[in-house]
DNA sequence: CCATAATCTAAGCAATTGCTTAGCTATTAT
DNA sequence: ATAATAGCTAAGCAATTGCTTAGATTATGG
């Protein structure tokens, strides 16, 4: 698994080595992702990674255990990519602004080619069904978490704010930026500041 | 397909009649609406339909085509359910606040043995790629229009509305209930709740 | 140089996919 | 009753799914 066997390599160090794994399992896995940011998890075949990853099915399933295991791991990876723009929401001061700033920036983000991909963690809430698979789904939640509590923090960086108010809010501004997942892959891009602009008009 | 054969039959009175279908075809599509509503397109086989429709898949094929077909067919279903709200939506007279009526109605639409299954619509924009079925997406990008649409109807029924303001609020309510559709699969009840009063506190 | 062992290629597995077809059944006009 | 015809059942089709495995290849320690 990832990251795993190159312990076990070092682990056995006395004993004879073999051959070394050819590709890089951080440089596949990113591959893996952009296929299942761009196509969904059911959609995706082992046939297709195995394309986009540039190696056999055999390590595939030597290195991830399964076609889940390489979406988990695409999953881990998601979120190492977003934190660049969610630590910048961290770090911000600018109130209700630096959310704003967050909403353009995943805009951003989630364009490749000038197609819009959405968000894979929203993508995938919408396609996997709950009761299928509860650790994934938990695990999902989990992260949109974190970006509400992001909101709540940011929200009460304001002056005079309500925190009762600040918590809706905050649930409010979840539901807008769950919108411009599903919204960017249809709308145009004005279309898309204008909503943004009107998002915050009234907070 | 669907209404067309009953045509044929009635053309050809004069010649020997055979065995007649044993299901009501909106019957069995309405019961196929609801399995891809839950499900989704591609997450739904045949074999799933035919045990959903109670009918044979040489049935579903005489009397759709193919799964695409069934799916199409569905659709239209769906659009035909949601019209009851809708239509309630097009005479409402209540300016903004009936927009915000549609907002709950929708959500009880969407519900099914407290299950919150989203749009169909919605939920397909989110799972099928754009370039796979231009003709199915932009099918479905004009029953969004028209939804759109009636919102900026009711917007512009408010005293002293910008008519600019009022088309960017139409997306921005787009945006918001586009959101709700995928939150509800997630959201308790409460935080839906929480989240319509915002949404239309600052319009 | 050789034994060991991890990684590779490529063929193959059962199960499932959407769809078709052969043969039986039911309904009607004559 | 009989012939004609449409609908039904159920078996079967090729293609694709996720996954496995046999055998060749490559790297290391002794």
């Amino acid at each position: 698994m990832l990251f795993q066997s190159n312990c076990l390599v070092l682990s056995r160090s006395l004993e004879a080595m073999a051959r070394k794994k050819q590709y890089n399992e951080q440089e596949v896995i990113d591959k893996a992702m952009a296929l299942f940011w761009r196509n969904g998890y059911e959609a995706t075949s082992v046939r297709m990674l195995e394309k986009e990853m540039g190696i056999n099915q055999f390590s595939i399933y030597a290195s991830f255990g399964s076609k889940h295991g390489v979406f988990l791991e695409s999953i881990n990876t998601y979120k190492k990519r977003i934190k660049r723009i969610t630590d910048k929401l961290q770090a911000s001061q600018n109130g209700k602004e630096g959310i704003k700033q967050y909403f353009y920036d995943f805009l951003k983000f989630a364009r490749e080619n000038g197609v819009n991909k959405g968000c894979l963690v929203t993508n995938t809430v919408n396609e996997i069904k709950k009761e299928s698979d509860p650790v994934l789904m938990e695990e999902l939640s989990k992260f949109a978490d974190g970006i509400k509590q992001l909101f709540l923090t940011n929200l009460l960086q304001d002056q005079n704010k309500n925190p009762q108010l600040a918590k809706k809010q905050a649930n409010y501004l979840m539901n807008c930026i769950l919108g411009l997942s599903v919204a960017s892959k249809v709308f145009e891009q004005s279309e898309l500041d204008d909503i943004i602009e009107i998002t915050f008009m009234n907070i």
